[in-house]
DNA sequence: GGAAGTACTTTCCAAAAGGAAACTACCTTA
DNA sequence: TAAGGTAGTTTCCTTTTGGAAAGTACTTCC
């Protein structure tokens, strides 16, 4: 009789593959997580103040993902009628349930680093 | 005086982000998540049974991402004198200390499901 | 009236990612 | 000796991603 690995037949298994592609494909791209991560930290911040704060990002991917995280409920956008127009972008109830799963990426990174510096 | 959020100034926010960047580069395309998670389920796999395990994957895309995440110790390969020749994979110690991220992968997933299809 | 600040959008382009199919190579079974 | 299973590699192509720069629009400050 040939021996057949199927771990991945049974229904628990298909459902946990599904759900780790359907939460990578909300958080996708070089950003999401950054722009999340900015959020949760500090509460309320304008387009030029993500901007700011987000090495490296771009007005294009800045606006675009933005969008995305809206879209998906994760980030509000709230336009106020200042001076000069405003828009306060935070983190949502919802978006803040991502909050475990980023710090288990943060402190993933920071172990490999130390693994990698180990014997420094 | 103009005021600015220099959240992401301080140390820890630098590392912090510096850490997801670091994570996510090493975690990134479209299958590395798949691939781990299907070798933390069942150990030691061969190609073939990985191929047959992860659904939709090619044989490049497999051979390249196990390439990859054997350079970064995540992922064991050993090649083993069998009649026809198989190699075995398996999640390395090292690689088993993303279960917690992964989890946090699915669990999310799983409950994003479930908001979706809510009011059901 | 011009500079500067808010918040974007659009265009154009280059690089990276990924898939299908074919190919290599070696061994066993029929 | 042909078929079928092991484990990949290589080539060619399309799609996706993302960055730089310029443009839009509106307002306030000087």
């Amino acid at each position: 009789m040939k021996k057949k690995a199927v771990i991945n037949d049974t229904p628990v298994c298909q459902v946990r593959m599904q759900a780790i592609s359907d939460t990578m494909s909300i958080l996708s791209g070089k950003w999401k997580f950054h722009i999340l991560g900015t959020l949760i930290e500090g509460d309320k911040l304008g387009f030029m103040d993500l901007l700011r704060e987000i090495d490296g990002i771009g007005t294009k991917m800045l606006s675009k993902e933005l969008q995305d995280l809206e879209m998906n409920h994760l980030v509000s956008r709230k336009v106020m009628d200042t001076k000069p127009i405003t828009v306060e972008y935070a983190i949502t109830e919802y978006g803040a349930t991502l909050a475990p799963l980023i710090n288990e990426l943060a402190k993933w990174g920071i172990a490999y680093r130390e693994s990698v510096h180990g014997g420094e």
